[in-house]
RNA sequence: GGGCGGGUAGCUCAGUUGGGAGAGCGACGGCCUUACAAGCCGUAGGUCACAGGUUCAAGCCCUGUUCCGCCUACCA
């Protein structure tokens, strides 16, 4: 038979290599450039090409591969477009690095032999995180892999800049930007992390030029006080109306600064007095901008003091801080210092405190694009999924500021911008441009600095489908379907293609954008190299399997809620793989040939059963996946196929499938149920775990290709004899609810299951009699009963436990073995359970203002449950009092 | 400062128009029943953070309190 194939125990490590390799060498992953076939879209958010797999990655790639999968089941023309992006501040460190482990600096290479470096560093590393992402078995189209400085998005890179900066959009200019003096670059005021200090708050006093008093400012920063050419107080403060001086003099470097009156400051901050640094502040810029001041730069690039800090000059910025302290100390001029709590930005690169420092930069005009990706929003041509999102999105949009693009490091797009060495005449162009258009010189020397890598990346959606050349491909793929994504780049990518796509295509880039979870350690923190609390995505391959692993990340994907992971969660969900491979090594077992119709002629109660639960799990699956709720998708799926297949229908078929108790004709409809029901198991599991289902539809007798060619089943489908079936549902609930309730008594009173018994199950109801009779065969298999017989309410046997279902009393007869006291307690236990129950029903009842307002339905549903509650009770009781009799006997 | 999310069984979490509190893991008891001991059968366990309110009815809606987490922000 064919299940010799399969050994006892799913072993994914060889399975896993082999299938990869087999879909990608037979074009399986590939998307048609045009098709009558429904398009559906995603581009890969690019991972860094320095990446390493992480656990974010995972989530995110198999989200994305769930819905290729379903999708491409479904019929569609697939496109999962993937690729990395250049990273250019992370890429460049990693290469220094390595350089410096030479011995080298990059400025001793120069700029040409450095970014060779760096391309020689990609064609050895960089297809590393790629590799990782097909452990996880995505089913991305490879083919058409693209990176960030490819020649292609290069030219889109630049299409895209000549355009904005002709349109009045991206302009230079001189303004304060974060600087990170160990990158030795600008970065935009996303890349700065902030995070809360214990810092302190020196109050300095600046005296008045004639030696006496003076005003007395705030700061935190003291190291910038020489750097300070004002010091501002509010026009309307009562206390400082009659100073009588309109200069002070700048303490250490003996300047003589204006005392200016600017309605920024805030009174009830410190003294009221605030000193005034245009050159290393932004709101301190502001105010010098609306004042005329100087602004004097004391910090430099590499986090120096420069010349213009007088005897500071050269000290690191920290130390500078420290020596100023101690001279102001010195001079009287140090009043007191309060413990303050304060944000100190980071550099998100490299941890670095950032300096806010002047800077002459490139800027893209944020507003005029926001505006259009704020409307798509709002008028739903982009659906942002959870929808709490959205508010997050507007919130940042409303709110934006200005983009500082340039970087100052050489890893990167560098900016198609010319200035004339002769005449200054600045060109923005595709191309080099040959001579000055002003003087005709041929000195044009190109900026040097290079685009943010979020530049590029902005224009991913479009970029790599051949953008800006007319293709079939955007033509065919663009809008794409869905983008899938953590929350925290929303701002720095999803929001930025939004601008771009629209701008530049005509149309949002992509309908919906799905924000899934962050997944953290087990102790709800983010995972961090630091911290060493980092679950290592490939390990977790290595020790549970692949499907393993992305069932958990499917099955813990709740909307809206991190995911907490650690191993021991995996395991629990490679059991279930090796239940599915299990129940399909007894499906094998009964199976030798395809069966596509069921003869619904000789059906058991268990077949129209299994098969109504499948069509209704079918559509469940369905809606789940399209709403992106993973979740509930993979939840169904284990309880459907462990709870409902495994334990109640396989169960219940071994004697028809043994042919103990059937016809010739009945054995062919449960083989072919059976054959149905595990093909569409295969099929909806299949984008939750595409190895195991393709390694077992290959033994699947009738089926012919890979599992990927197939076709998702129909919820509802009359060819084959699938349908919801309430009738049999309902059957089947009582003959399970029977089986349980003697299952129940063998387990509480410890008889052990070789131990076969007597039952009898007695009802008033001539239906439910009709039923248990009709399925006497299953109750006596799936209870392990020797004799069942069913009757109208009669004398009750001796010597017997009871249990109460549905209207109907069963009874285990346990001649000798009985053992009263144990029944008794069993019997008062669920007749205390049931006493709490009928309470609470009562209460209701007995309220006339429920029976008044309540919807009728409603209140006939309760009004029932109580009757059976009551009913139960009552039998209970009866048998209670029968072995309380028996006991005194 | 502003915003968002969360507090449900020992642990991790579901709970979708308000109408019988659930799952997985763990615990406990019993089983090598011919697919699976990575298994099977059964049992126990919850004042749904706290306090009010709306309602016939609240885990769910409203208000307040509290604790935790995250995002965001130019009060030095």
């Amino acid at each position: 038979m064919s299940s010799d194939l399969l050994n006892k125990a799913y072993d994914p490590e060889d399975v896993e290599m082999r299938w990869y390799r087999r879909w990608e060498s037979d074009g399986l992953f590939a998307a048609s450039d045009s098709s009558t076939r429904k398009s559906y879209s995603i581009v890969i958010p690019p991972p860094n090409v320095t990446g390493v797999l992480h656990m974010g990655h995972a989530l995110n790639i198999t989200l994305q591969d769930i819905m290729c999968r379903y999708r491409k089941l479904k019929g569609d023309n697939v496109l999962w477009m993937p690729g990395t992006d250049h990273a250019g501040i992370a890429t460049q460190n990693v290469v220094e690095k390595k350089l410096a482990a030479e011995g080298l600096s990059r400025h001793q290479i120069g700029r040409e032999k450095f970014v060779e470096a760096v391309w020689e560093w990609r064609k050895v590393y960089g297809g590393r995180i790629i590799n990782q992402l097909k452990r996880l078995g995505a089913m991305c189209d490879w083919d058409r892999e693209r990176f960030t400085m490819d020649e292609g998005l290069s030219r889109a890179v630049r299409r895209v800049f000549v355009d904005l900066y002709e349109q009045g959009l991206i302009y230079r200019g001189l303004y304060i930007i974060n600087w990170c003096p160990r990158c030795y670059t600008a970065l935009a005021d996303l890349e700065v992390e902030h995070e809360e200090h214990d810092g302190h708050l020196y109050h300095i006093r600046y005296p008045f030029p004639d030696g006496n008093g003076g005003l007395t400012v705030a700061t935190t920063r003291p190291e910038t006080m020489l750097g300070d050419t004002a010091v501002a107080i509010h026009p309307e403060d009562e206390r400082y109306r009659d100073i009588g001086h309109d200069h002070v003099i700048l303490p250490l470097m003996g300047r003589t600064i204006p005392i200016i009156r600017d309605s920024y400051v805030d009174t009830s901050f410190g003294t009221g007095a605030l000193k005034v640094t245009p050159a290393h502040d932004p709101n301190d810029f502001e105010i010098g901008t609306r004042h005329g001041l100087d602004s004097i730069k004391v910090i430099g690039d590499d986090g120096l003091m420069t010349p213009e800090a007088g005897r500071f000059a050269g000290m690191d910025r920290s130390e500078c801080r420290a020596d100023v302290v101690r001279a102001l100390t010195e001079e009287g001029l140090l009043g007191k210092i309060d413990p303050h709590k304060h944000n100190v930005g980071h550099c998100y690169r490299c941890k670095e405190v950032i300096e806010p420092n002047l800077s002459r930069q490139w800027f893209v005009r944020a507003k005029p694009l926001a505006e259009k990706a704020i409307a798509a929003v709002e008028n739903g041509e982009t659906r942002i999924v959870p929808g709490t999102w959205a508010k997050t999105y507007y919130d940042w949009m409303y709110n934006i500021r200005d983009w500082c693009i340039s970087r100052q490091i050489w890893w990167g797009h560098q900016i198609p911008a010319w200035t004339c060495a002769e005449c200054q005449h600045e060109v923005v162009a595709m191309e080099p441009p040959g001579a000055c258009p002003s003087c005709q010189s041929r000195n044009m020397i190109q900026e040097t600095d290079v685009l943010d890598t979020w530049f590029s990346s902005a224009l991913w959606p479009f970029s790599t489908m051949g953008w800006p050349d007319k293709t079939t491909l955007l033509n065919t793929f663009y809008p794409t379907s869905v983008l899938v994504t953590g929350f925290d780049i929303l701002f720095f990518w999803v929001a930025r293609m939004m601008m771009m796509g629209i701008h530049f295509m005509g149309d949002v880039p992509f309908r919906d954008v799905y924000v899934h979870a962050l997944v953290r350690d087990e102790d709800g923190k983010k995972m961090s190299k630091s911290k060493g609390n980092v679950i290592d995505p490939l390990t977790v391959i290595d020790h549970y399997g692949t499907d393993a692993f992305r069932y958990t990340l499917a099955a813990f994907a709740a909307q809206g809620r991190d995911i907490k992971m650690s191993e021991k969660r995996v395991e629990g969900y490679r059991h279930f793989v090796n239940k599915l491979w299990n129940a399909a090594r007894f499906s094998l077992m009964h199976l030798d040939q395809g069966h596509e119709r069921i003869d619904r002629g000789h059906i058991t109660l268990a077949d129209r059963w299994i098969l109504s639960r499948l069509a209704r799990v079918t559509r469940s699956v369905s809606d789940a996946i399209d709403t992106y709720r993973f979740n509930d998708a993979a939840g169904e799926l284990y309880q459907f196929v462990w709870h409902e297949f495994c334990d109640w229908y396989v169960e219940a078929s071994k004697p028809t499938l043994y042919g103990k108790d059937t016809s010739p004709e009945g054995m062919a409809v449960t083989k072919a149920v059976l054959w149905n029901v595990l093909r569409d198991i295969l099929l909806l599991m299949h984008p939750f775990m595409p190895f195991v289902t393709e390694e077992i539809w290959h033994q699947l007798p009738g089926v012919e290709g890979s599992i990927m060619t197939a076709s998702f089943p129909e919820h509802d489908d009359g060819r084959r004899g699938i349908q919801v079936d309430p009738d049999a549902e309902s059957e089947m609930a009582l003959v399970s609810g029977i089986v349980t309730g003697i299952r129940n008594i063998r387990g509480e009173m410890h008889l052990p299951p070789s131990l076969q018994l007597n039952v009898s199950v007695h009802s008033r109801e001539d239906r439910l009699r009709r039923v248990v009779d009709a399925y006497r065969g299953m109750i006596v298999n799936l209870a392990r009963l020797t004799a069942l017989t069913v009757a109208a309410p009669g004398p009750r046997p001796k010597q017997s436990a009871t249990a109460i279902v549905d209207g109907a009393s069963i009874y285990v007869s346990l001649e000798g073995i009985i053992d009263f006291e144990k029944e008794q307690q069993r019997l008062e236990k669920e007749i205390a359970k049931l006493a709490a129950e009928l309470g609470t029903v009562s209460t209701k009842l007995s309220n006339p203002n429920f029976l008044e307002k309540a919807p009728a339905d409603v209140v006939e549903k309760v009004r029932e449950k109580h009757r059976s509650l009551d009913e139960k009770q009552q039998q209970l009781a009866v048998n209670l009092e029968r072995i309380k009799e028996l006991q005194t006997d």
